[in-house]
DNA sequence: TAGCATGATTATGA
DNA sequence: TCATAATCATGCTA
């Protein structure tokens, strides 16, 4: 949780030290200014607008802290909201968000209110003062439009105050809410699990295609929400949007693994071997579906001849091969990639060698000189036609 | 509470 | 335009 009950009263504190110095000062100021105030409005309402002033005022009624309220929200809040992308958890954080900026608009207007009171007390003061003087010294107009010169000018200063400081305790609150990096959350221990079985399963050319992230995204219960990150546009979007979560997933995946390979080669051994077990059954399952059905499929079982109709996701077959919602028969495709599987594992144990061992899949090998990834599957064996050498899969990240 | 892990953003280069 | 590298900021854990 972002706000505790001790962060809001720690920015109700803020907020109001902010607030107050503004009426603090005035009170100050009060009886050297005491007997000329009542000519204050009048001349205001005759001087131009302060340009500063009016974007104060300007950026306090776009907040929804001045003007009319509109339900407790703003163009802000309404940000917020969108941000949020909806979810529960974020309805209370921008109800949150909502109570806070409603306790700076009552601050604001009991200020403002108190302001307005001094001046007519101040008023009523001045005249019964004025009328007193006027007894025993003429006071000429010349003298109380210097006065009210000054008096306007240390007027129009403390109403800036206030109203700065109430601008700077909304920008405060809108930078603690909306500030898409303090909303990080992290994938669920499943949804890192799904991840990382692809990008190890794919160690040769981890770019998932748009439709591998979505799916991805959806296998791992990826939201926009859940992520709370912002997407102006994306947001209207949510395959898009939470295509751009994986992105950003394999994005720093990709770079961490290539930082520190040998961190990460346990935890690839791991997903291989993880792998490798479903693998076998697939392997199993699929050589026995291709006795049953085409004892003369041209392609079953050979090493290293297949065509992959699509980028030869091995993960995302096998979820196929599995009964889950990946279509279309690619046995061939998946026998060779799971084929290559148990090759590495084997390698990895180190009991097994041929071909394929200097080039294995899972071999940080497969990052080439210049440190990008190397295509593994070039260019005879498993290759994709949408995956060669400089065509990687489009990984959105910005 | 320090240190590490990790999701997100930004700058940069091809 | 996209991937990478660097960086930031938060989450997690010992």
């Amino acid at each position: 949780m972002l706000h505790t009950n001790e962060n809001a009263d720690f920015e109700l504190k803020i907020i109001l030290r902010l607030l107050c110095p503004a009426l603090h000062c005035h009170i100050d100021g009060m009886f050297l200014i005491l007997y000329l105030v009542s000519c204050i409005r009048g001349a205001q309402e005759e001087d131009p607008p302060d340009p500063q002033l009016m974007r104060l005022d300007n950026m306090l009624l776009a907040e929804g802290v001045s003007g009319p309220e509109k339900g407790g929200g703003s163009a802000a809040a309404a940000a917020a909201a969108a941000a949020s992308g909806g979810s529960s958890d974020n309805s209370i954080e921008h109800s949150d968000y909502r109570a806070k900026l409603t306790q700076i608009r009552q601050i604001y207007h009991t200020e403002l209110e108190k302001y307005e009171q001094a001046c007519n007390e101040f008023t009523t003061h001045v005249m019964n003062l004025l009328r007193e003087q006027s007894r025993t010294r003429p006071i000429s107009p010349k003298e109380i439009e210097r006065m009210v010169g000054i008096i306007h000018r240390k007027f129009s200063s403390i109403q800036m105050q206030l109203k700065q400081s109430t601008c700077e305790a909304v920008m405060i609150l809108r930078s603690r809410f909306l500030d898409a990096r303090r909303k990080r959350r992290n994938f669920s221990k499943q949804a890192t699990e799904i991840l990382n079985e692809y990008f190890y399963s794919h160690l040769s050319n981890p770019y998932p295609s748009e439709e591998a992230k979505e799916e991805l995204a959806k296998k791992c219960s990826i939201t926009v929400s859940q992520s709370l990150i912002k997407f102006p546009k994306e947001r209207e979007k949510d395959a898009q949007a939470t295509g751009k979560l994986v992105s950003n997933w394999f994005g720093n995946k990709r770079i961490r693994y290539k930082k520190n390979i040998g961190k990460f080669q346990e935890e690839a051994n791991l997903y291989a071997a993880k792998t490798a077990v479903t693998a076998a059954h697939a392997v199993a399952a699929a050589v026995q579906n291709n006795q049953t059905n085409s004892p003369t499929t041209p392609n079953s079982g050979s090493s290293g001849s297949f065509n992959l109709p699509n980028s030869g996701d091995m993960f995302m077959n096998m979820q196929s091969l599995n009964g889950d919602s990946y279509q279309g028969s690619q046995v061939g495709a998946n026998v060779q990639s799971q084929v290559d599987t148990l090759r590495h594992v084997i390698n990895q144990t180190g009991g097994y060698s041929d071909g394929l061992g200097g080039n294995s899949l899972y071999s940080p090998h497969n990052l080439n000189a210049n440190g990008g990834w190397q295509d593994a599957t070039t260019p005879s064996s498993v290759t994709s036609p949408t995956e060669g050498p400089g065509s990687v899969h489009s990984d959105t990240s910005n």
